[in-house]
DNA sequence: ACTACATTTTGCAATGTAACGAAATGAAGG
DNA sequence: CCTTCATTTCGTTACATTGCAAAATGTAGT
């Protein structure tokens, strides 16, 4: 089914006018992510944060990598999506929100995902203390 | 009341993520337009398009000149509004609804606004042919 | 096969948005 | 002043979005 770029548009905005996607967009910039990493910065339900991330995709701005029982999630590269998350990610670079989120994956980076996904952040962080 | 980055990104984006705002947006890029103008274009209500309007120039997208009875809108050129509406109007460039509009936009700039606002088109227009 | 578990889908409640008509506002002209 | 009329605000209704919990899906390892 042909979409107009009319359409391609109000679809690349919408997903982009919410703070829970605008905030995953900027996470993915870094790099692929995990749901369960996204759930644990934002702080919603990993169901909640699934429709999200399912909106993001049907505007053709994050595309998805399925491994095993994981999958990773990474922005989309093409121009369509390169075009609207530049101007995205510019417009909120340096956001104390956005800042936090970053620190925090960074944190989130440093542990396997298995235990992040099955843990939680803190458990997860813990047991990495034990076993090192 | 100050705003973050992040808040304003996402007002611009909501702002945008309406086909009836993104088309306005994209009329008021040939140039300021009074509400009777955008309204006949998009075929709704005055009171709607006011309210589409408000939303527009609550993320800073668009301001307004007021000129005796009438109001003009225009699009904002500070670098926010500048950096949204640039990336918007070249993803929407050349869709055949932001076409028809600009080309109805074009027919009604040829027509005196007080007759528009208080006749419509066709009036407007038969009244113009008559009296030319 | 069975279990474990990351993710998705579904069902549902609460809230927000979009549309209209009607009433209110405010400036121009008689 | 009083009327006209472009625009805005208000009241209402219909629909969409957002959130969670619970159930469904599908993959990995036992």
């Amino acid at each position: 089914m042909k979409v107009s770029d009319l359409d391609a548009a109000i679809a690349a905005t919408r997903a982009l006018g919410h703070p829970a996607r605008m905030r995953t967009a900027a996470m993915l910039h870094t790099g692929e992510l995990c749901l369960c990493q996204i759930t644990e910065v934002l702080g919603l339900a990993p169901s909640t944060v699934s429709l999200h991330i399912k909106e993001l995709k049907r505007a053709g701005l994050v595309s998805e990598r399925k491994e095993g029982r994981w999958v990773f999630f990474s922005l989309a590269d093409d121009e369509h999506a390169k075009r609207w998350l530049e101007t995205a990610l510019a417009a909120v670079e340096g956001d104390p929100q956005l800042t936090d989120d970053l620190d925090m994956i960074t944190e989130l980076r440093m542990l396997p995902v298995a235990d992040l996904c099955s843990l939680g952040f803190e458990s997860a962080k813990a047991k990495l203390a034990t076993t090192s």
